[in-house]
DNA sequence: CACTGATAGTTTACGACGTAAGGAATCAAC
DNA sequence: GTTGATTCCTTACGTCGTAAACTATCAGTG
């Protein structure tokens, strides 16, 4: 399920995201004094999120891991939808703030590009977050902030910059959710990658004993292997499992091509 | 909130997707004639995801616009997940499946890449279905069958195409998200788009005051206008509003990006 | 000091959800 | 005509987000 955030008040969601990060007003007015805090609901509910997924992410699962009730958080948080903005801008803080001090743009995006999707792979329910109605937090302008200028150093105008934004973040986003995938499936009925394929694959070729006719491009393709690696840094041998090694390398070999693409029309700026 | 799919008996499921498109077993056994079929049940939670969206699919819902219960549903398919997987499915029939006449597989994968938008802003709810533990159904298999057979024109070795099948699918996705992202905008709250971000906007300058000092890249690029449209089909004017406009025309320049990095990499291969 | 009234948090309740369990209606085969 | 498989409905349970009404806690006032 991809939930949708910042449905309520925009004045109501727009000021709790962006009051000053020091102030938790301690204001001292009448009544008990408070137990809970925005920035304790929000802190607890990233670590449920994180570590038992979107789906377990319930107000009253929050509520319990704070030691109160579910309703005990709408004295400090609108509803859902607005906890749902905080913890999205809350992690954002995590992305990449460093602007380039080499000249060279593209080692520069290519850093900032693994570290985005390693903020992804900790994170991977932010993927779950709808991103219609973008939440407009401080830290995701500043996660944005970074990236742009970053692709300034292509020299490339700002409409284009502004279209390679658009590109670079989904595609990181996708290849982020391919390597959460790939390390959900494994979590998954708890059977290896390589048995959950073996039941699928028995079960296939038996209900579909046409297949190589059917869908000659692709059976041709699994035949003949996952060599030929993009030229890129040479990999040591690793314990991370075959799905997420090749989701990773997916994402090596489609960030060369995406920053290939942007040097040439670099190239093309330079030269015409 | 994504849904996720395929939890439950891999064989039911698999033998459900697989089951021979036109052999809807009209056999006559004992007890009531069935009102309902798989089909049935799938065209209308097809239809209505389409019309209302993810968030308004219930099996309640489904039941009722085909004059049933909830209940009803369970007799011809096993659960939640398992109607979703056999709805993506289903939809994905629509993905083109002709094989390339020419030789220019750039063109034929620019038009390969617009029908796929197309496709999912169709349904975009399809977007929202987690891809973890893929669904393996025969109309996503056609869908994949194609664009493995059109990268195929480039020469390239089978380990680069895999990779390129997964970044290419991703990048669609995700701007065929910015594109249903940019409607569900116009669409919510009844505010056109211009009166949304004049609310926020305004709210935001007057909460955050030192904007253009916090983001100074960002402002920069605001400041700047959407200028210098990407090289590419010159577009008539059209009632496309603004946000779906710039989303379209992301996608445009991502793909040519894309696309001129899959000809550096042909070249370097016809090269090297 | 007692009292007032704002504030924090709890209790209870409502209508949604997916779906398990059991019952009623229907019909081919004997 | 009876049997028994099959379809669909009714009822019910535990989950969810959250509205409404309540209680308990305190600063400020007299």
């Amino acid at each position: 399920m991809v939930v949708f955030a910042g449905q309520g008040d925009p004045r109501r969601s727009l000021t709790l995201l962006w009051r000053a990060d020091a102030s938790p007003p301690p204001r001292g007015g009448p009544g008990p004094r408070a137990r809970l805090s925005v920035d304790a609901i929000v802190a607890a509910a990233v670590e449920l999120a994180d570590e038992k997924g979107m789906a377990a992410l319930s107000m009253r699962a929050v509520g319990d891991r704070l030691g109160h009730t579910a309703m005990a958080l709408y004295t400090h948080v609108p509803g859902k939808s607005e906890l749902l903005d905080l913890m999205h801008d809350s992690v954002h803080a995590e992305l990449p703030r460093h602007y380039p001090e080499s000249d060279d743009w593209r080692e520069a995006l290519t850093t900032w590009a693994h570290e985005v999707l390693e903020f992804y792979v900790r994170h991977p329910w932010v993927l779950q977050v709808s991103q219609a109605r973008p939440v407009l937090g401080p830290h995701e302008y500043a996660g944005l902030d970074t990236l742009v200028a970053l692709l300034r150093a292509t020299g490339l105008a700002a409409g284009t910059l502004r279209r390679l934004v658009g590109t670079l973040f989904p595609f990181v986003r996708g290849a982020a959710q391919a390597v959460a995938d790939a390390r959900l499936a494994a979590a998954a009925t708890g059977s290896s990658d390589e048995e959950w394929w073996a039941v699928r694959s028995a079960a296939l070729t038996e209900l579909v004993p046409d297949f190589a006719e059917r869908f000659p491009a692709v059976s041709r393709l699994e035949a003949e292997g996952p060599v030929d690696p993009y030229p890129g840094p040479g990999g040591d041998a690793d314990p991370v499992p075959f799905p997420e090694r090749e989701a990773r390398e997916t994402f090596r070999v489609g960030l060369g091509v995406l920053l290939d693409g942007i040097e040439a029309a670099v190239a093309a700026r330079e030269a015409g």
